[in-house]
DNA sequence: TGCATATAGTTAGTTAAACAACTAACTAAA
DNA sequence: TTTAGTTAGTTGTTTAACTAACTATATGCA
């Protein structure tokens, strides 16, 4: 045990991850702005079937860190706004596969540049080195918590 | 702009945070297991009050990034548990300081005692001097979308 | 074949977040 | 002192997270 890394009054902001939820409501704001009628965790998902469509629901919960409730809700809602459609798979009736419609495929370039900006935003004036030590840590621990 | 940085596979860990949720969970399940029937969300109140009584709700607001609405509630429920209560203050009828309980000053110990094993977990095998870098660059991230 | 077990997904219930719209109380300037 | 603007807090609505309990389908093994 590694007992005196973090004092106690420096617990707060690590265990609370304010900073994730500042790039999570700047996204947000973008999105609204541009009338992108998306939320972040809308985005989450789209995101992954940007980059492999036809995942199925379970593939999208070990992608999102979400647990399968969480999934069928944003499935629901997705497929409300018409961004996506569930398809039985012919091999395993248990199993539906998300497909995007034309029009999320429409949306994926401008949601990944406002991402992107955000992100950039967010990291101005931190060395590219820095960045890569704060991304190692952040996977340790989420590794280690796993 | 520093456009580079990030590659746009990478946009996705930094943005939702995984890290930091998943810290959120584990501390969640320490405190269930150790039978503490308070929520991370309600926690992150307390442990302000620890460090100060009697904040007003506003305060609360800016300590724990969150808005008033949100505020409103969390301290609706914690009044539901005994933990805290209202009190109008004398000078300023529209404010309401918010006071620990016995109950909620005898949580502190073994909270906190909680929280630190939570971090000292999720930090195994991280020099100090990375977390020191992260920890900035997490700042930074936070002050620049203020 | 048949039964236990595992997997995929849904439904229900509680808690919380974000936003908008609101009331009440305070402050400062005309 | 009246009015305009600000600040503190509450309420309503939508979306989402997490847990538990559920249905339906598939698999593995006797």
């Amino acid at each position: 045990m590694q007992n005196n890394q973090f004092k106690k009054g420096e617990l707060y902001s690590f265990i609370t991850g304010k900073a994730s939820t500042a790039i999570a409501r700047n996204l947000q704001k973008k999105f609204n702005s541009a009338g992108l009628k998306v939320t972040i965790e809308q985005w989450s998902v789209l995101y992954h079937l940007w980059k492999q469509d036809g995942m199925s629901q379970q593939e999208l919960c070990k992608a999102t860190f979400r647990d399968k409730p969480s999934i069928t809700r944003l499935v629901d809602n997705l497929e409300k706004l018409q961004l996506v459609k569930r398809v039985p798979s012919g091999n395993d009736r248990r199993i539906n596969l998300v497909y995007l419609t034309r029009q999320a495929q429409r949306l994926q370039e401008e949601a990944m540049n406002l991402a992107e900006a955000t992100l950039n935003e967010a990291l101005e004036g931190v060395p590219p080195d820095r960045i890569d030590v704060c991304k190692e840590v952040l996977q340790i621990v989420y590794d280690n918590l796993k």
